[in-house]
RNA sequence: GUCGGGCUAGCUCAGCUGGAUAGAGCAACAGUCUUCUAAACUGUAGGUCAUGGGUUCGAAUCCCAUGCUCGACACCA
């Protein structure tokens, strides 16, 4: 940053024998404490050249170095502790805020190229899960950082429209199911038909035979077959159409497995051109002994397609389809090695572009320590969790705030957005156990203390009158918010970094940061009193509610300015 | 068995490319609402950073080994 780049040439001149700007720029690091200065340089490394000690040598560049530009600069210890001028520096990040808006922390690293996601990506005819959630916020809050770096994201929901389990669901709907009951509440009774096969299917194995054969059926183009297939999925959308509506959610493309249907045979006619697609057991097979990787299934032994074919030609489409810099697939880590075989089969393929298909993994959720499994039973709706947050949040409301104006809307907002923000917090491979009053906690670290970080901030500025400070004096010399201040000025570098760790809890993790500074600065320093100052307190209030608005709206989540 | 993730305070987790007394939140205890929304703020207490080696001026961070744990390992997705 340009703080560092000061701090790093000040230093050059009194080290310019012994590092280059560069690597001293490398060395720089921020301290733990504001009361050590606000950047600071380390000098063990050059104890050994230059033959003395670390602190001495951190004194000796104290003494010589041109202070100019900083509030000071002095040596603790080994180190050479560096404090900006408070009042410039501030003022500048104010002054850029307010100037750019929402707009503040853009770049243009992307250069607007594609990048598809592969995200959500629900199984028809079953319900959503706490599962689904994870890929689909983790995709959505991807997406909208990736147009905060300049890029141009493809919000893909790969439907899981396809495959064996809908021969298993069609055998089960055959035997014991009526076309009312489904009529009556889809998915749920669709489940139920398909828990049943697989408790059926333990004592009897014949049942898994005639599941393949169903979808053997569907994929030959049998009637009967793709009459059920299309009624199941059209049930089941509109159940998932319903959820993505209350999350906000919305999709560039709904083109699941099936639709990849008629574009199989052009991997597998690649696949044999390149001398690749071997038989083994009956199947059809890719070897990638090669890559230490087990077998990619390309064609079961009665020729029926797989996950792996659907996603290969899905691969190849979407190459043509968006000429994408990267591909991303936000899908859990258990999923690792068939994207590991995914991209081994495309590059035997001799597909350059291989290399820009990126699994973007996260950690499971689980029950009771165990994974979760419709098969089992052992499921969390995601409806059922968001209308306990959005109750919860209501009922928070009419405690805290009674005479709220839209008080359903708010509760909707801050309920769904603890859910939301609850999912993306942490980092993404972390697992965790489900627990529903951590979910739908509003105190502490969480959604809801951010929103009502940013409620107060707002409170403010109504009262002052949302003054347009742009152009104001924006000199602030009140050290309580220097704190404040340099968050603001890290956001444009957390956008980047959330990008390059393909990491949104970089963004709430950092939300959390700058409410928890702008909550001390604002519990213990009073903005409404008419001094030379108001104004700049003012901007600095107004900075703290755009970047915090824009780091909720990064992750999907709302930022009402009254809750 | 092979491969991968994890192991930091009672619980949930931070800790950026190795650096200054290891930080938050929850829970516990003690305070702060006649003053900009107490969904907040302040303080107290709480840690052999799984274990054992190694590299380094310096390791929670890098390397090796061990343990525990979760997950993946061809006709599911």
């Amino acid at each position: 940053m340009d703080n560092k780049l000061q701090v790093a040439n000040a230093l050059a001149t009194v080290l310019k024998d012994q590092l280059s700007v560069a690597d001293i720029q490398n060395k720089i690091e921020m301290p733990k404490t504001s009361d050590l200065g606000d950047l600071a340089f380390p000098t063990f490394m050059l104890a050994k050249a230059l033959r003395k000690a670390p602190q001495q040598i951190a004194a000796d560049i104290v003494a010589e170095i041109d202070q100019t530009g900083f509030e000071k600069v002095v040596a603790t210890g080994p180190y050479v502790n560096f404090f900006l001028d408070k009042k410039l520096v501030g003022a500048n990040i104010l002054h850029e805020i307010l100037t750019d808006g929402a707009a503040y922390g853009n770049n243009t690293d992307g250069e607007m190229r594609n990048v598809p996601i592969d995200m959500s990506s629900p199984n028809i005819a079953k319900p959503m899960s706490m599962g689904h959630l994870r890929s689909t916020v983790i995709g959505n809050a991807l997406a909208n950082i990736l147009v905060k770096n300049g890029y141009n994201p493809v919000k893909i929901n790969h439907l899981g429209d396809w495959g064996t389990q809908f021969g298993k669901l069609m055998v089960a709907y055959k035997m014991w199911g009526s076309e009312a009951e489904v009529k009556a509440d889809p998915i749920n009774t669709l489940v139920g038909y398909y828990v049943r096969f697989h408790e059926e299917a333990k004592a009897n194995p014949e049942l898994d035979d005639q599941g393949r054969a169903w979808f053997k059926k569907l994929e030959d183009g049998d009637v009967e077959a793709q009459q059920l297939w299309k009624w199941f999925r059209d049930e089941s959308l509109q159940e998932f159409l319903n959820i993505y509506d209350q999350l906000e959610i919305t999709f560039d493309s709904f083109n699941g497995e099936a639709f990849y249907n008629d574009k199989m045979d052009e991997v597998v006619n690649l696949l044999e051109d390149k001398g690749l697609l071997v038989e083994s057991q009956g199947a059809q097979i890719v070897d990638l002994e090669k890559y230490n990787l087990p077998v990619a299934m390309i064609k079961r032994t009665d020729g029926a397609t797989l996950y792996m074919t659907r996603d290969l030609a899905a691969a190849m489409y979407r190459k043509r389809e968006y000429d994408f810099d990267k591909s991303f697939y936000v899908v859990g880590g258990e999923q690792r090695e068939h994207f590991q075989q995914l991209k081994a089969v495309l590059k035997e393929a001799g597909l350059a572009w291989a290399d820009d298909i990126e699994h973007i993994p996260f950690g499971l959720i689980t029950v009771d320590g165990k994974k979760l499994s419709t098969r089992s039973g052992r499921i969390i709706l995601l409806q059922d969790v968001l209308d306990d947050a959005v109750k919860l949040a209501n009922e928070q409301i009419n405690d805290k705030n009674p005479d709220l104006a839209n008080k359903e809307q708010v509760a909707k907002e801050v309920g769904v957005g603890a859910v939301i923000f609850h999912d993306l917090q942490n980092e993404r491979m972390n697992s965790f156990d489900f627990n529903l009053a951590e979910v739908v906690r509003f105190e502490g670290d969480t959604g809801p203390y951010v929103q009502y970080s940013n409620a107060r901030a707002n409170s403010i500025l109504r009262k002052a009158g949302n003054p347009d400070l742009v152009n104001a004096e924006l000199s602030l010399t009140d050290a309580a918010a220097w704190d404040t201040l340099k968050l603001l000025g890290e956001f444009p570098a957390t956008v980047r970094r959330a990008l390059n760790d393909r990491e949104p809890s970089v963004i709430a993790k950092y939300a959390l940061h700058l409410s928890r500074a702008y909550n001390k600065y604002y519990a213990n320093s009073k903005i409404l009193v008419e001094d030379n100052e108001k104004d700049a307190r003012l901007a600095l209030v107004q900075a703290v509610s755009i970047v915090l608005t824009e780091s909720l709206r990064l992750l999907g989540v709302h930022a009402p300015k009254e809750m």
